[in-house]
This record gives structure tokens, sequence and C-alpha cells, in this order.
DNA sequence: TATGAATGAGGCTTCATTCAT
DNA sequence: CATGAATGAAGCCTCATTCAT
């Protein structure tokens, strides 16, 4: 009796919905009313499925890192276990390796949930949960080609390096020569694990 | 005859008021109302010296820029012309040692300003601006070091970083282990400027 | 054939639900979602049952009046056919031995009903044959004591200041002395059917 | 230079306007247009003036009471000190001799402000501080007859009579005879008053 | 220049009601 | 009868911008 609940269904197509409307107008400008034509759906039905605008957000939010994080997953399995400096270099691929240019709307709403983070708890709860998992994973396989020596400064300026790259390739298209992302960040790392007895700072 | 204009006055108070308010509320939540009341003065004259908020952002973009420009000189002046690996630590001292930790309002807001940028094309082009000035600025300095071969690519990528840490540094206080994002950044400059021949991505 | 009706059940609860939630929420902050789930039901079985939302509190106004009207009966059940100053005393007892605090819920929902009756003509239709039913039997209990002689008048004094006690009890809980109600309303009834010739309104 | 504040009168307007909605639609039903629309202004300025809508209910609820206030004052002021029975009678004059009748809107808004007194907090606040010292007052005036002696038990259902006459008054226009409030009540008071040994509530 | 009142559009959210299942 | 998704109309409130003074 009754119509099978679609909820989960509709709550992936508003997400898609603000997905799409946020990489061109930002969260601000994306209307509820917007996303829901987004979505194909009528608006009132959006406050039906989520409590409120943000909570939207708050799922896109997950939903970008689950991705990811899948992407990282596949490619480790993809290495072999011993190979240490591999694994970092993997690592670092599933995040740049035509990712940045491959999903433009999923890199640019990415940036634009990292600056929502300063002004919304909820929303840098999220981001900094994601940001610290994925530092810490890549500080673990930094940490097995360097030992654990200065490994999670190592796996931060990695990641800052990622997130840089997000950055510039949403907010200034062409600047990144095409394709350089992965391979550049590469090099730095090898600038992080092989360096023998870096200077310190002053 | 008439009093003196103190137009550029009241234009730096309103652009330091939205500096302030962007850094905890983001740009679309500072409202001019906000803007006014942290500038001291009342609302009716912001219209009177903007001709919209987006005008406000735009002269604080500049600003900021400028400043950094300012930071950039400074530090190389103080670099004998020959070392070319110390111009280009200059360059990155210059963004990042206590940079990111000594002005937190204004990295909030560049970081604000450069996801502002994906939408807003005014933004973009001032931020674009910036952005390739810079690069080729640090394209330069590279190139002092390498030659031209890959200078380019390397700044764009040393350049990510430092925004990538910006990024953190506004959105996950705390992530990026304190103090050490100018030597991690140089010892990724390492990886780049001494890297012989990099293996390429596939 | 079909099953055996429910629709007077269903209609009930309904109306139950609308009581507990409009005693704390008030008739438009009574949701149809909220009665119903007060109701243990689903929100679309609420406009099976019912046209419209105001048709269940027409349908709660009345069974409110019906329950006072059958704690009137029952008490003068009790009294002496012939001990007219006992069946008003009896009367008011119904309304105010022990009520105004006994079923806050109630009270609270028929001060929301006399208020809703200001501008929705359909209640007040309600809560007027209500009033002027209570009235006229107060009326021709008092005019057992004192002849027809401003029956009316008293009858309608002692009717506001029974609705005046419920207003008092729903809004301002503890403003009237616990349990004084009955015997003050009692008293002032004795002021409207003892005097024998009151000085009239200049 | 600028423009002389009239926020003071705007204000008054608006309370105004609620007061003239409200009387014939509630308070849910009042919009912020038609209070607008009523008050002669357009809607934005409503909330320039006012935090939200509840903050006008909150200025009309006391200036409703003020009113009354004032007019008891002035009542009293009429009366010599020593005639306490007289005193009495010219507060309850104060309220229903002609007020009922004489200003419909205001009683109508005052009954939808004590129903509203059951689900907002703030608004109870007031009510009650509205009713506590009205029947401190009353109080104060009927022990100046009776003694102390229950004195605060007949000024509860005094005004419980009052407030009882304003929503018989504002929900079922008529059904209290013309005139007879202020009266009766007198009466009744009479029963409170005059009552040597009253028996008690079982 | 400066003030702060005024305007009006638009956004988020709630909700009574309808409808497919 | 029953369910709960869907619709669309308001409603409250915010705010950039304009304007009278």
């Amino acid at each position: 009796m009754g119509r099978p609940s679609n909820t989960e269904e509709r709550r992936q197509q508003i997400a898609a919905g603000l997905l799409q409307v946020m990489a061109e107008r930002g969260y601000e400008g994306a209307s509820v009313a917007a996303i829901a034509k987004a979505a194909g759906l009528s608006p009132g039905l959006v406050h039906y499925h989520f409590k409120d605008k943000q909570e939207i957000l708050l799922m896109l939010a997950e939903q970008l890192a689950a991705r990811v994080h899948e992407r990282v997953t596949a490619r480790l399995a993809r290495v072999k276990e011993g190979d240490a400096r591999a694994r970092v270099e993997a690592f670092l691929d599933a995040f740049l390796a035509t990712g940045a240019d491959a999903d433009p709307a999923s890199v640019a709403s990415w940036v634009t949930i990292s600056a929502e983070a300063i002004r919304q708890p909820e929303v840098r709860a999220i981001y900094e949960k994601v940001v610290r998992t994925d530092i810490q994973h890549l500080e673990a396989l930094v940490g097995a080609v360097t030992g654990k020596r200065r490994a999670r400064t190592a796996a931060a300026g990695l990641f800052a390096a990622i997130q840089g790259y997000f950055v510039l390739a949403a907010s200034v298209p062409g600047v990144v020569p095409p394709g350089s992302a992965a391979s550049t960040v590469k090099r730095m790392a090898a600038g992080l694990l092989d360096t023998a007895q870096p200077s310190e700072e002053p």
C-alpha cells in the first residue's frame, strides 16, 4: 500500500542539481529554485527531502569526498604493496591525473565548498574531516618512504598543492599547462621524499 | 572652494571594512550595512563612493595583490642578483613565511576571492591577472635556475602549492604544522629545480 | 462486503491530535503533518477523512462543548430540582471545579478556539452556538432563583467569568490561586443573586 | 545633515497597522504585507523598523496595556481616597464602562494576544506582566475594603470576569446585553466584598 | 559629502492540499 | 482505506540600491 519510497533517489537528484548549479553560480547563487530546476523537480520537493539548503551542501560534500576516496582506493589497489614511492604517486594521481580537467563541475564545487568552510561551521566540519583523513592517509604513504620523519609536514604540503591546483583549475582555466599537474606534484614529492637534511626555516 | 575630497580615504576605509567582514562571513554574507558598520560609516555613503558592492571587492582584490607584490619586491631586494635559487626562495617566503598565519583576514579574503572568481567574470579578470603576473614572475625566477625548460610548469606548481596552503590555513586552521609551509614549499621547489630527467605522466 | 468503516474512529483520532498539538502551538501552528503525527496517522489520511483543516477544528470545538455539556448534566442530576441556588452552583462547578486545571489541553484549545472565532466565521458560528446555549441554560437556572429579572445579564456575567478563568489558566498558569476559581465565582454569583436593588450604570 | 529620525513615528504607524489587521484576521493572518498596507508603508520598511513580526506584536501589547493603565489612573484620580469601594468600581469601569464596545479593535487584539500568550513565550511574558500588575493593583483596592483576607482571590476573580467579557465581546458580539458588563461586574464584586464568612470549596 | 529612511525584488522555508500507487 | 511523494502558493525576512534632506 502506498508508494514505494524514492527519497534516496530524489536526494541524489537534488545533490546533483546543486553540483551543477553551484559550479557556475557558487553556493549563494544556487537558489533552491535553480537547484530544483536543474534536478527537474518542483521547488517544494527540495524541502520535502532536505531540511534546508545547507543539508544539500553537506550531502554533496560527502559525496565528492567519497568519490575521490574510491579513486584513491582503486589506484592503490593496482600498485604493489612494497613499492612505497609508487603508492604515494598513485595517491597523487587519483586526485590530479585527468581529475582536475575531467570533472570541472566537481572541482569547482569542491573549491566552493572549501571557501564556504570558512564561514559555515557545519561545512567546515565535513571539509576538515575529509582533509584530515586524506592527509593522514597520505602521511602513512609518505612515511613508508621516508620513515616517520616529517611525514606529516610533507603530506600537508602535497595535499596543499593538490588543493591549489583545484583552485587554479576552477578559477583560472588555462594557467596551468594542461596535463602538467600530476607529474609536477610528483616531482615536488620527490623533493620532499629525497631531501636528506633539509635546511630549517630560521 | 569646496572641501578637499576625501574619497580615496573613504574608499580605503570601505575596502578595509569588506576585508574584515568578508573574512568571517564570506562575500554574500558581507552586507553593505555590515561593511559600512565595520568601516564606521553610514550605509548610504558606501554607494556614494562605490558604484556597487562588486566594485569594493575588485578594489580589495587589487589591494591584497599589491600588498603581496610589495612583500615580494622587498624580499627580492635583499637577495643578491646572482643567487637564482635564493631568489626563488625569497619569492616563496614572501607568500608563506609567517604570511599565512600573520594575516588571517587577508588570507581568508583571498581564498574567498578565488572562489568568487569562479562565478563573477569581473572578479575572475582580476584574480587571473594577479595569478598570471605572479606565475610569470616566478617562472622568470625559476628559469634563472633551470633554464627555460619547464619553468612555467614548475612555477605553476609552486604557485598552486601556495594557494593551497592559503586554502588550508583559512578553512582548517591547524591541519598544517605551524611554520612548516615555507620550508616545505622550498623543499618541493628543490624537487622541481633539481630533477634532471623527470619521468612524464603517460 | 468491504471492510467495516472506521471513519468515525479515525476522525476521533485526528481531532484528538489537533487538541494535543493546538494546545501548545495554536491553530496556525498545528500543521496537518503535526496533527497526523500526534494522531499516529499519515498526513494523507487526514484529508481523506476531513475536507480541510478547519473541519477538524469545528469537530473538536463541538466535542469540547459536548464534554462540558455532559459534565453539566451529570452535576445537575445530583442536585434536587427544588434547590435553585444549588443548581446554579452545580453549573459553575461543572466548568470550574478542578476543570481549569484538570485538563489544560482542553482549556488551552478552547481559548484558542474563542480567539479563532474572531476571524473564522465558521468557527464563530459554533462558538456562538455553544456560548448562547450555555448562557441560556445558566439564565434558566439563575431565573429560578431571582425570577426573570436580569437573569440574562447575570448569566452572561457568570459565563464571562468562567471564560476569563479559562484564559488566565491557559495563558498565565499560576496567577489564579489554585482551587479558588469555583468558590470565587460562586461568591460572585451570590452578589448577582442576592442584590435586591442594584444601582444602575449612569 | 541627513534626514531627521522618524523611527518612533513609523513604529507607531506599524503597530497601529497590526492592531487594525489583527483585529479581523488574527495574528497569523496579519501578514507583514497586510500590516504595511494598513499602515500605508512599503513592506520592506516594516523590517527596517522592527526586527521581526513578533516585535510588532510585543510593542502593540505594551501599548494596549499602557492605554488601559492610563484609563485606570484617570478614573481613580476622580475618586476620593477614602471611598475604598468606589475605587474598586472605578477600576472596573476603566476596563468595562463603554470600553468593550468603544474600541472593538483593541479588545479583539487583546483577546488575540492572550491566546498567543499560550504559545509564544515572549508574548506570554508581556501578557503575564500586565495581568499580574493589574491583579495586584486590583488586589490592593479590594484589600482596602475587605482587609487582606482573600483580596488576591477576589481580585483574580474580578479580573477573570473582565477578560471573559472581552472574549465574549470580541468573539460573539451581541451575547452580552449592551451596557451591562460594568454594572454586572460591580454586582459580582459586591458578592466578593460583602460576603462575611463565605463557605469554602470542599 | 553624509545620513539613514525607503523601496522592491528575491530567497528560503512552510504547508494545505492533491494524487499516484 | 492508506501512504507518503508532489505541487504551488504564500509568508517572513534580507538586502542592494536609491533618494530626500
